[in-house]
RNA sequence: GGAGAGAUGGCCGAGUCGGCUGAAGGCGCUCGCCUGCUAAGCGAGUGUAGGGUGUAAAGCUCUACCGAGGGUUCGAAUCCCUCUCUCUCCGCCA
């Protein structure tokens, strides 16, 4: 979020900046509020700097036992104009900030223009797809012959888009979160959080889900007066451990990485993506968040996206990255990376992991401050984050990419001390294990 | 769920029957002085946000903020109401 001072002096440039997003945004209306509240403001500071000033002077009658009920008089009139006037600005403030919270941040001078999906410039590729000498199947069907994926059963409990994970799928699931998690805490310096699941509307407004998403979001009721919503990524909770605080010297970087479960409404997503794992309303994943110094964030954001490329180099599968355009990039965001993995099922690359510098966004909107040096003005951190990995879509992306002729999956070598030294995934070996 | 206690500046902590308290005092921190190092000592300073003035920095000045919101009043950290959080005890519970 900009603050109004700086919406004021960049009207141009914001309003430009949202047409190469592709969705125009008219400030006419701040421009207006702003006039009015600037006016309400200088009208309030006069009447109220009166009212300071006599009150004082009537103290002072009062404590030398002389007059004053002529002064208190003239102020009773003062007193209820303010009251007014303080009402309308409130109303007016509100409004300001309705509209702040749904102007989006400026996208990176590196980030390219671009109208959606199809304009983000491919960066880099590694690896290389595996090559079969059979028609590769889909995850879906691979894992309910392995049965260790069950669609039908997860519809029957939930809905659509839940998936009941069975066996060795189940451990599959368990084991790639542990893998993920042992890699950023041990070898990359990432401390362990584990995060409430749910969440306040402050903390997904300090993020930018909200206001401008809440439809996105499952929203759970507790009483009239209180709700909570179920976090769609661990990036909400996780960055907003520091809200409202000032971090003192020395303290920054901050690295962060949870597990967390995802909830998502997927509102206007119907019809795509039905099948399978892809696209759920729950879903697991290993997110990483970083809180730095504004100086160092680009530095961050490559450092960062390369902790989630190792996830998949140490797996051994075929990826590419590349930079969302203006047009496919997020709300809150400055520039983003998408990893996205090859599916020889789909035979497709499908996004796994999505890295981004928010740069002082999220942080002005959730007030993470830091110090720079010892009795130095606070300043706005930079937050970045991105997920290390998808959980649900990397087992996607395994049992795909390591498909047998007969149906059975290999696990990858470093995922077989997670798997009990496991190294196939058989249906006999699944049905033994529910 | 029931009963009680509390929430003040970076920290600790005082605020009397509402007025001279943006807030005593202490600690910490910064700068300066002093002492052959260190420690101690002395002096000054030390919140955040917004507005006005200023070419700008500094400065000056105004407004707001003593958990949050509302009320009473000429005037509220101080009185009243609601809420949130923390702590103690009882009950219940994974």
């Amino acid at each position: 979020m900009f603050d109004a001072k700086f919406v004021r002096n960049n009207i141009e440039a914001i309003e430009q900046m949202t047409a190469r997003r592709g969705e125009p945004f008219s400030l006419d209306g701040f421009v207006q509020l702003d006039e009015e509240n600037s006016h309400l403001r200088t009208r309030l500071e006069e009447i109220q700097h009166k009212i300071n000033v006599v009150s004082k002077k009537i103290g002072q009658l009062k404590r030398e036992n002389k007059e004053s009920s002529l002064l208190q008089e003239e102020m009773k009139d003062v007193s209820a104009e303010i009251k007014e006037l303080k009402k309308k600005k409130v109303e007016v403030e509100a409004s300001i900030q309705e509209i702040l919270l749904r102007i989006p941040n400026f996208p990176h001078a590196s980030v390219p223009e671009g109208k959606g999906e199809e304009d983000n410039p491919e960066v880099k590729r590694w690896g290389r797809p595996p090559e079969f000498d059979f028609p590769p199947q889909a995850h879906w069907d691979i894992g309910e012959k392995l049965d260790i994926l069950d669609f039908k059963r997860g519809a029957k409990l939930a809905g659509a888009r839940f998936t009941l994970y069975k066996g060795l799928g189940a451990r599959l699931e368990r084991a790639l979160i542990n893998f993920m998690l042992d890699v950023h805490t041990r070898e990359k310096g990432y401390q362990e959080i584990l995060p409430p699941f749910m969440v306040n509307r402050a903390t997904m407004t300090g993020t930018g889900q909200l206001p401008k998403f809440e439809e996105d979001l499952f929203r759970v009721f507790k009483d009239e007066n209180e709700d909570f919503f179920l976090i769609p990524t661990a990036e909400v909770p996780v960055t907003n451990i520091y809200s409202q605080e000032i971090l003192e010297p020395g303290r920054l970087p901050v690295y962060f990485t949870a597990y967390t479960p995802c909830f998502r409404r997927e509102a206007g997503s119907y019809g795509k993506d039905t099948r399978g794992l892809i696209r759920q309303h729950q879903f697991n994943k290993v997110e990483l968040v970083k809180l730095v110094e504004p100086e160092n964030s680009y530095q961050e954001l490559e450092r960062l996206l390369g902790d989630a490329e190792d996830i998949l180099k140490r797996l051994d599968l075929h990826y590419r990255v590349v930079t969302l355009c203006t047009g496919d990039i997020g709300f809150a965001a400055s520039k983003t990376y998408d990893i996205e993995v090859w599916l020889p099922g789909q035979n497709a690359y499908r996004e796994i992991s999505s890295c981004s510098n928010f740069e002082d966004f999220q942080a002005r909107r959730a007030s993470i401050r830091y110090r720079p040096v010892s009795g130095a003005k606070p300043e706005f951190v930079h937050t970045l984050n991105g997920s290390g990995l998808a959980v649900g879509r990397t087992l996607v992306a395994i049992l795909e990419n390591y498909q047998l002729k007969d149906g059975s999956v290999a696990i990858p070598e470093v995922l077989r001390p997670y798997m009990n030294g496991l190294e196939r995934i058989e249906s006999e070996s699944s049905t033994r294990a529910v």
